[in-house]
DNA sequence: CTGCTGAGC
DNA sequence: GCTCAGCAG
């Protein structure tokens, strides 16, 4: 064998290796991109993360998300609420930016503009008062959905103020919230944000004794009814959806749980 | 807390 | 088009 040859060999090799090495990688991100029902292990966090009907998880500091891409917005986002987070520090709001993570293009934020709907968050600003990055970070347009003024200053918040006060007394809650996206909703914008007709919330407790779970559903309208009378089961939101919300659970106590319509281990006052 | 809009550069 | 300041529930 001459050198030239074995030089060649040699060369060949590498050139495999390097792109099987490549190859490897990609196959590793999108192992973590549809792996979804896992524990995934976050920057700051390790939470469930619900089944997604989109295939398109985002991992982002703060908070995970699924987005859909017809409707223009997150189908769920996922986040864990530590008690250590609650702060009262009153940052500037920065600007919404285009979630460069969300590889079909995230929505503009200027389909909001003028449309007579709020960028409502829904993994809330003010659940990320610890620390200007964690803050900002909320204010990606893949956090967003079109939501009613009244709606979303009135009950809802009134359901977000109730979340924070949870995660301090139980030592943190895991959060998923999201719009029920349906066909055939109203949209808004050049890019046909939908207008969810509902918006819900389920919040499941490890850390406090006995894993809890509750599961609220509300029509985007604002409401002056209390917020237990919008208590509803995981089932019920998952059958609507199509989405899997706790895959990782234990069967038995899955079921048990996610069938639950109760509230009395969640303190209302 | 939840937000939007008008004025000015 | 971007940013500040002011306002509203």
């Amino acid at each position: 064998m001459t050198k030239r040859t074995t030089y060649s060999i040699v060369a060949i090799l590498l050139l495999c290796g390097v792109y099987y090495f490549e190859f490897y990688l990609e196959q590793k991100e999108q192992q973590v991109i549809v792996d979804s029902g896992k524990t995934v292990k976050n920057n700051t966090n390790e939470f469930f993360l619900p089944t997604s009907t989109t295939g398109q998880i985002i991992h982002h500091n703060g908070y995970s998300l699924s987005y859909s891409e017809p409707h223009e917005q997150a189908e769920w986002v996922a986040y864990e609420l530590k008690k250590e987070h609650l702060s009262n520090t009153n940052f500037k709001r920065p600007y919404f930016e285009i979630d460069p993570a969300v590889k079909t293009g995230a929505a503009d934020w200027r389909n909001y503009k003028k449309s007579g709907f709020d960028r409502g968050h829904l993994c809330p600003a003010g659940d990320k008062a610890y620390s200007q990055e964690a803050y900002n970070e909320t204010f990606l347009t893949s956090n967003i959905s079109p939501q009613n003024h009244e709606f979303n200053s009135g009950i809802w918040n009134t359901l977000e103020q109730k979340v924070r006060y949870w995660a301090g007394k139980y030592n943190g809650v895991f959060v998923i919230t999201g719009g029920v996206l349906e066909e055939n909703l109203r949209t808004i914008g050049d890019e046909r944000v939908s207008v969810p007709n509902q918006f819900y919330k389920i919040l499941i407790d490890t850390n406090s004794g006995k894993t809890k779970m509750i599961a609220f559903l509300m029509p985007h309208e604002n409401s002056n009814l209390p917020l237990y009378k919008f208590v509803v089961s995981v089932d019920s939101i998952e059958s609507l959806t199509g989405i899997d919300f706790f895959p990782e659970l234990d069967d038995a106590l899955e079921n048990e749980l996610e069938s639950s319509t109760s509230y009395k281990n969640w303190s209302f006052n």
